[in-house]
Order: C-alpha cells, then structure tokens, then sequence
RNA sequence: GCGCCCAUAGCUCAGUGGAUAGAGCGCUUCCUUGCGGAGGAAGAAGUCGUAGGUUCAAAUCCUACUGGGCGUACCA
C-alpha cells in the first residue's frame, strides 16, 4: 500500500526533483502537512501551490512563514484512506520496505546466573517491540536469546551454589539449586544450574512479559558443534591470529580497533569475544541473517569493537547494528542507587510484573527512548500503576467494543460495499481529526522501521486513543434519528479499533473488549 | 587520563534543524438526566545544565565547562 504522506511526497518531488521529507506541523493551523523543501530546493513555493492546488487530495495548500509549504488534507482524501483501514483491517499499515529481507534481533540475554531484575530485561520489551515492527514494515524477522552458559561466570555459579570460598552469586534461588545439586565439580554444577536457570526463572519471567523467542542460542553448544574452533580457524588462515605472551590475539586493531583482543588465553581457555565471533558466524554464515540487530545494556559498549572488527574480518561488514539500553537507577526513598545484587539492591521483573502486570511494564519501558538513563521507584510505579496511560489506551478500545455490540442490530455497511460516497456526509472537525490519527498509522511503523525509535508507539497509542475519547465525548455514534450519520460513525470506529488494536498487538499489550 | 551516554515543568519522560517546547502523574476550576466519568473542557507550572559558536532558523549541530552514569582485563 501507499500512505498519504508518501503520495504527497511523490507529487512535490515530481515537481521539485528532490527527495521531500514531509512534516506534521505542531499546530493543526499550519495544515496538516508541511515541508520547507521549496528554500531548500530552490523553487518558487508558488510554482508548486499551482500545480498542486486542485488536487482532491487537498482542500488548499498555502504558501506560509519562510519559505514553508502547508497542505490541508481533503475530507474525500481523509474518506478514501478511512475506506482503506475498513479493507484491509489488521493488514493496514504493512510496509514492504523490508523487502522480505531476514532480520534478527536479539534482546535481553542476560547471564544465566541468575533472575531477570528490571535494569537488565529492559532490553525484553525494546527489542519484543522492535521486532515487531520490523516484521510490519516487510522485514522477515527473528527473536533471540544468546545464554552465556560457559566461561568464568558459569565457574562462578557452580562455586555459588555449591557455597564454597569462591562463592559469588547468593539469593534464594542459590539456596534451591544447593539443595538439588548432586555434582561435586563446580564447572558441571555451573553449566547444569544456568540450564535450570534459564528453564525455572529467566524464561518464566519473558513467558510473562509475552515474549516470544524463535531461538534460544546457547554459547556451550557453540563450542559442542566445534563452530567457535572453526571460526579461530578461519580468522588465522587469514592471518589475523598472533600469539604474544603465550595468549592468542585477534588483529582487531586491523578493522579500526584501538587495540588487538585475546581470543584464547595463556591458560588456553577461550574468551567471550572468541564465542561472540563464532555466534555471529552462527547468524550470518549459518542462518543467513541479512541483518542483525543486537539490543544491550550499555555497560557493554566497550565490547563493540572488537566484536564489529571480528564481524567484518569474516566477511560481513557492516551487517550488525548494536544499540545499547542506558542504566536503570533504582529510587530509593528519593536516592539513586545503583542496582546491585550484592547490596540486596534491585528489583526482579518477576516481582514488578506481579505487581502491576505485563500491559503496564511493558508499557511503561517502551515510553523511554534507549539512551535514557530511567530512574526506577518501584513504590511510585505501583502507586501509579492504576492512573498508568496504558489504561487510557485499552480503555478507548473498550468504548469501541462496547458501542459496537449495542450496534449489533444496525446492519453495518460492509467495507467492499462502500467508496467514499458512503462517508458523504460534512464530517465534524472531531471526526476528522480522528481519521488524520488514523493515517499516521503506516508511518509510525516506516520512521520506527528505520530510526528504531520505539517509543514512538506507545505515545502515538495515546494520540490516538485521545482523538478517540474527545470524537466520543462529541459524537454520538447510536444515533436513531439519522442512519446514515450512524453508519459513518460505526465505520469510523470500527477503523478506530483496527488501528488502536494493531498498535497495541505491535506493543504486545492487550487490547481488551471490557475492562 | 581517554572513550560512550545523559542533563527539558514539582516527579517520570517525549520532542534531535523549523512556526507559540509537549504528555502522564501531582495541583486549581468546570462538565454526569446521551453509546462505559478508567472520560471531556479550561488553567497554573519551563532562563530546555552553563558559556560561546555555526545557521534565515538551535532544546536539537559544533566547542569548552559543570554535574551524573557507564566503560577502559588473558571477566563475561
């Protein structure tokens, strides 16, 4: 499909032989759409007000401050866009910008040592949601979890649960594993332990935040299938492996690292970045990844670029997007205090969820742009919970479905049946300020698509849901007096729920019928 | 020391080159005899950390500074 901005963009760039990035306009009296592209492109603004002028997608495009464009959008314009929705339902808004390219995102993959808090699962509704919306916009997409089942935290783990003097790790769950641990080697302990961890905690908590992954990646069945030997081997049949104090090094420095990485050191154990390599060969080489994206906690950024060099040094350079979710500060009575499992300081999403449900956290983490660093008050996120906006939102599809079953017995026009003759009638300024938020719709999914900007949604959700609540408070939809007005409005709001229930899918928030 | 991120309303955060800087919560006032009031309308509240610079135009880009977070391993 085309949405209105594109075709609008098209006619201009037609005229000015230029690339247009059309705007909304922060006040509705500026026109519904904008763009300065006449000063940037050098055309006389009037050249393209006359030839566009009489197009019926708009009832008048005028020439306004220095040297901007404002386009009003036409009501037959708005109607046949609204017809649109009615026809493809949960299909509006698919872009096929993606061109069908495979995509995967990986999120979250916390270690497996222990339960996800709320700073490092941050990633779960990121990247949930990101992927979602790559897949509207035409990618083919995947979702994955990379476990860090071997390496020195796993010796850590088994010594923690066998509470010996290496102890690291202590909770509750530590206690648990002690009491049905049977092995006496602490690496064995370790590996058997993050499987349970993973199985008993880490998935328990993304099955309640609805996270659905395609893969589970575990580094140990890396090393299993010898895929973190093969690659070494590769890099040094290419001559990027040397070996300096009895440790081998990657030439990382040759692909614009600051410095060269040890991939296996002196005590011939390899190092993370050697399996993180082997993983990305596993993604690129193996399952034919076009692009991957990988979401992670920014304590991790001086890892990015040894591990860009070790993509590009086999073969795909450029292929890997890394972006980084900033810290979670907890508030303490008003303090900020770093999370920290030692301290006792920190705040399970289990706990969280279970105290003000998936809809809300995940609503609540999707509002933050990544590079924010969120300041968390578990005591105010559930006070708040019950005035949370999410609330908002279902409550405006609620209304909907309400006023759609006490319109069961109106025999509703079906949408193949309609053109835009069958919203003939002069819509009310509220009406068409819903169907404007209705079209954004596409949008939303294109800039998200490209910019990775998620929390566009959830606050493009309220725009809408708000639309939604005042054309109610005006616009009485069951009206008995006037069918046809009624039969505009019921397919006004059915277009309504359409898109309020595709924002919410793509969120991965409910979208309730009765609240 | 060097590198990355951040500083916007009382609080939590959007806005990242355009027109009078926005939302939610909190605060003040009004709207219920009409499809769900978890709603609607109006208002108070901001030197966009500080100082320079670039530009017709800067919260947004550049530089310096201040304050905070993170990183700088043969840990992951």
């Amino acid at each position: 499909m085309i949405m209105l901005r594109e075709k609008i963009e098209k006619l201009i760039k037609d005229i000015v032989k230029k690339d247009v990035q059309l705007e909304h306009p922060t006040d509705s009296k500026f026109g519904d759409y904008s763009t300065n592209v006449a000063m940037k492109a050098k055309v006389d603004p009037e050249k393209i007000i006359k030839e566009l002028k009489d197009n019926p997608l708009f009832e008048k495009v005028v020439k306004a401050g220095p040297g901007f464009i404002n386009f009003f959008l036409s009501q037959k314009a708005l109607q046949e866009e609204l017809l649109e929705i009615l026809e493809q339902k949960d299909n509006y808004g698919q872009l096929e910008i993606g061109n069908n390219k495979k995509v995967q995102v990986e999120f979250i993959s916390a270690n497996p040592t222990g339960p996800l808090t709320v700073a490092n699962a941050r990633g779960g509704p990121f990247g949930d949601v990101l992927a979602n919306v790559l897949n509207k916009a035409g990618f083919k997409t995947e979702k994955a979890y990379y476990v860090n089942d071997a390496g020195m935290q796993i010796l850590a783990l088994g010594n923690s649960v066998l509470k010996n003097k290496e102890s690291k790790y202590q909770g509750e769950y530590i206690d648990q594993l002690n009491q049905e641990n049977k092995e006496k080697d602490p690496y064995k302990v370790g590996q058997w332990a993050a499987k349970k961890i993973i199985k008993d905690l880490i998935q328990k908590t993304t099955d309640k935040l609805k996270i659905k992954y395609n893969e589970w990646i575990f580094e140990s069945d890396l090393y299993k299938s010898n895929k973190v030997d093969k690659t070494l081997d590769f890099l040094r049949e290419k001559g990027l492996i040397f070996e300096k104090d009895k440790a081998e090094w990657f030439k990382s420095s040759k692909f614009g690292d600051e410095r060269d990485r040890v991939v296996i050191k002196s005590d011939k154990q390899k190092t993370y970045l050697a399996g993180d390599i082997a993983l990305h060969s596993y993604k690129f080489k193996d399952k034919k990844f076009d692009k991957v994206i990988n979401i992670c906690g920014a304590d991790h950024h001086g890892d990015i670029p040894g591990l860009m060099a070790g993509v590009e040094a086999i073969g795909y350079k450029d292929k890997l997007e890394i972006i980084l979710l900033q810290f979670v500060t907890i508030l303490d009575k008003g303090e900020k205090k770093k999370m920290s499992k030692r301290a006792g300081l920190y705040v399970t999403m289990d706990e969280l969820i279970d105290k003000v449900g998936s809809d809300v956290v995940r609503f609540f983490f999707l509002q933050k742009s990544h590079n924010t660093h969120l300041n968390f008050d578990l005591a105010l996120a559930q006070e708040q919970s019950n005035k949370n906006p999410v609330f908002y939102v279902q409550y405006a599809h609620a209304r909907i479905c309400s006023i759609l079953k006490k319109a069961e017995d109106v025999i509703l026009s079906k949408a193949k049946d309609l053109d835009s003759s069958g919203f003939a009638l002069r819509m009310t300024k509220t009406e068409l300020n819903l169907i404007k938020k209705l079209t954004k719709f596409p949008e939303i999914i294109e800039d998200t698509a490209n910019d990775y900007q998620v929390q566009r949604l959830p606050s493009y959700s309220l725009e809408l849901a708000n639309a939604f609540h005042k054309f109610y408070e005006q616009c009485r939809v069951l009206d008995e007096k006037n069918k046809e007005l009624k039969e505009s409005r019921i397919n006004l709001i059915q277009a309504t729920k359409i898109v309020l229930k595709n924002t919410l899918e793509l969120m991965g928030i409910s979208a309730p019928e009765k609240m």
